[in-house]
DNA sequence: CGAGCAACCTGCATGC
DNA sequence: TGCATGCAGGTTGCTC
């Protein structure tokens, strides 16, 4: 499920919870996620000064060092009253002094939960992060000299975490159909105005998903982990075979670099070298 | 160095 | 109804 925008709705549905509260103590019923899980006592006690996010990685920053959570591709974490009795897939709970308590659910255990007394950004995790895709160090400028001697397509490209953070497979393929450049394209062959487009869409697409998420977070306790824009439009995403909404072409879907990829053959016609002819 | 692919898991939709 | 198959929103780490 967790794209950027809802590992971002849901740093924000967890945040008023844990900021300023202190942690009474950590369940773990299931270490067994993407790597093994390891959490020290000293935890339990501590108190929390701030919950961020680098890439898809929630930090919980506290007094003692911080937790770095991943959700992979099925986790979440919610606001649950601490009697609530632990469902299947229910692998770690934090409870919160004052009665709140924070519950980690992972189906598949591609997630993680590391902690480090280090500055966090020194964790081996997210040291060697490419820029976030919301900040100012994010541009087409970025992106086209990140991608001068890269042969991969234009879509592996900007799923690439070494390069740019935060843009999954969803996200790639609507912000390639808005800027109009197959998907396939060599990374290279991208012209610098087509960057320049694409990362416009890439700021666009996650931003507004997140401002759509965002208004579901009244329901974050309750909420059955739905964000709001998982019910956006899509233009592209699982739309293979159906009608282009710019051009009325029809959609291909096909396996591009092992992820499954959506776009439109006739609209979405090139790497972006005319268009840069044309302004 | 870059590129391609296997691997880690469970749940769900589909088809026989 | 039961069972086999294929696919899923992520990321690392291996091989070539």
């Amino acid at each position: 499920m967790p794209e950027l925008p809802e590992v971002e709705t849901t740093r924000r549905g967890i945040a008023p919870f844990l900021e300023r509260r202190s942690i009474e103590r950590l369940v773990v019923r299931e270490s067994r996620l993407r790597w093994p899980v390891d959490l020290p006592e000293s935890l339990a006690g501590c108190r929390v000064q701030s919950v961020g996010r680098r890439a898809k990685y929630i930090i919980i920053e506290t007094t003692v060092g911080a937790l770095i959570i991943h959700l992979g591709m099925s986790g979440s974490l919610r606001i649950v009253s601490p009697d609530e009795p632990h469902k299947v897939h229910d692998h770690i709970d934090i409870h919160i002094k004052g009665g709140t308590l924070i519950r980690y659910n992972d189906p598949r255990r591609f997630g993680s939960f590391h902690f480090t007394a280090d500055p966090v950004l020194n964790h081996w995790l997210l040291a060697n992060l490419g820029v976030e895709p919301l900040g100012n160090a994010f541009s087409g400028e970025h992106l086209f000299r990140c991608s001068r001697k890269r042969r991969s397509s234009v879509k592996a490209f900007i799923m690439d975490g070494r390069i740019v953070v935060g843009v999954g497979n969803i996200y790639a393929a609507e912000a390639l159909f808005l800027a109009r450049i197959r998907p396939t394209t060599a990374a290279h062959r991208v012209s610098r105005f087509a960057y320049a487009e694409l990362a416009q869409a890439i700021r666009g697409v996650l931003g507004n998903a997140i401002q759509v998420g965002g208004t579901t977070l009244r329901d974050f306790v309750n909420s059955d982990g739905q964000p709001g824009y998982f019910k956006q439009s899509l233009n592209v995403y699982g739309r293979a075979g159906e009608r282009c909404k710019r051009c009325d072409g029809v959609l291909r879907g096909q396996v591009l670099a092992q992820r499954s990829t959506v776009f439109c053959p006739k609209c979405q016609l090139t790497s972006g070298w005319e268009r840069s002819y044309l302004g």
